[in-house]
DNA sequence: AGTTTAACCGAACGTATGTGCGACGAGGTG
DNA sequence: CACCTCGTCGCACATACGTTCGGTTAAACT
């Protein structure tokens, strides 16, 4: 089968490190940034598709050698690292200088309930507190754009599947920010008021009309007059936990 | 006389720290300092003059609870320092790169690149692993439920409208952990090697034959011989900035 | 005195983890 | 072609190391 397709780099570079071996090394550096310890040999070849541990240890002794690390025998996770993938060295130091950590870019938004076909959303008009949220959702500031500080976004849990034709899915949960008007091109909740049903479509105004377009590009738009169709909301983002 | 040789501190404090645990603590961060990895609960032991592992687990266990410093369950060395003797934050900065071990709620993935129709992805293949941070996507934790800490994670961008069906769309961001199997019901990213074509579906196993379940529910499964498929990866969530 | 609790000890237990060895395919070389 | 080296695999093995549990001691509280 295809399974051959044997990636031996081949290389007969004399110093050189082997792309398996720049990969442990950046793993390394990684794992010591995220854990404060060293991986152990398992947990590098997991890491780098090493299925053996025995490999593992043989490119570990090729760091060795150019001086990228240091072992310490029979001990667990000895490895110190001296110097990085582009021979900077890297040093573990301890600072006692305190660091206000930039708060992460996360903005949280309030989870207002759940949005289900045939249900018209209701967003809280403009107030500038919550209601009272069954929780917040911490959504990654660059996901929402210039929005990230706005005060009108809140949370929806999708419930059903009414919305597969914008890609949304059952148990999504759709970031949006309230507004009564959009722009084309924007991804908006609307209430279409003659089957009272809100849906999630890409606006474009046409005139008096207005087309809605799946985000499915297969599907077929939908024209209706502007005056059946209420604007509840632009559509931030999606976040889906599977 | 020398009559209060006695060893036991018999301090009453609340929650501050015995001399022991004081000491135990300077030598975590020194030997840290010195070789790059925790010391073992016996090194500490010999080092704080403890005769008893046990002793030293009770006094790191305080520790933990002062929030001296985390430990990992089950893992050699599994400590990490989260701060020194004077309530300092202690943190591990490598010369060139600052970063900050802190808890917080999210997750830095990795950004590994795209994922389009036709093509298998390469997971931690190629280019030098993680390319730069700048690359990197902060996943919510809760997004990633428990995988949240998992080294394996990796963030790709979708390329294309292939995936509709399993409602991700063109520049969605899927966040993957790569593992060769799954359980049913997992959301996968599988290659289906007659095609030579990745895609993300429900994983079912059926005896021999694997039932591959689109999001979509509207959507026919497809069904391939086990042997034919290979999976990739697993899908975790799914990021869509509008 | 009896009881509880913090701090400690020792030893046994199980698993986490490094090491060593035999084997194998792909190149390269004489 | 025989023969080598390099990178790889799989696996067994020994030990490094965290965990647990039964005891002990002294201080504090009933």
């Amino acid at each position: 089968m295809a399974n051959t397709e044997s990636k031996r780099t081949s290389r007969r570079d004399p110093n050189k490190l082997s792309e398996r071996q720049k990969k442990i090394l950046v793993f390394i550096e990684q794992f010591l940034k995220r854990n404060g310890y060293p991986p152990t040999i398992r947990e590098i070849g997991e890491a780098v598709q090493i299925a053996s541990t025995s490999v593992v240890n043989y490119n570990l002794n090729k760091l060795v050698n150019g001086s990228y690390l240091e072992r310490s025998p029979d001990v667990s996770r000895g490895l110190r690292l001296l110097k990085n993938l582009n021979n900077e060295p890297v040093e573990i130091e301890y600072t006692h200088e305190i660091r206000v950590i930039e708060a992460s870019n996360v903005t949280p938004v309030p989870m207002l309930g759940k949005i289900a076909a045939g249900m018209p959303l209701m967003l809280p008009e403009n107030h500038s507190f919550y209601p009272d949220p069954d929780e917040i959702v911490e959504v990654p500031s660059p996901l929402l754009g210039r929005y990230a500080n706005s005060d009108n976004i809140y949370a929806l849990r999708v419930q059903g599947d009414s919305m597969v034709d914008a890609l949304v899915g059952d148990r999504d949960i759709i970031v949006v920010q309230r507004q009564e008007t959009a722009e084309n091109g924007d991804m908006v909740a609307v209430l279409l008021e003659d089957s009272n049903e809100t849906t999630l479509k890409y606006f474009y105004r046409e005139g008096k009309l207005i087309r809605l377009q799946p985000a499915n590009t297969t599907m077929d738009p939908i024209l209706v007059d502007a005056r059946r169709v209420k604007i509840q909301g632009r559509v931030l983002a999606v976040l889906r936990q599977l």
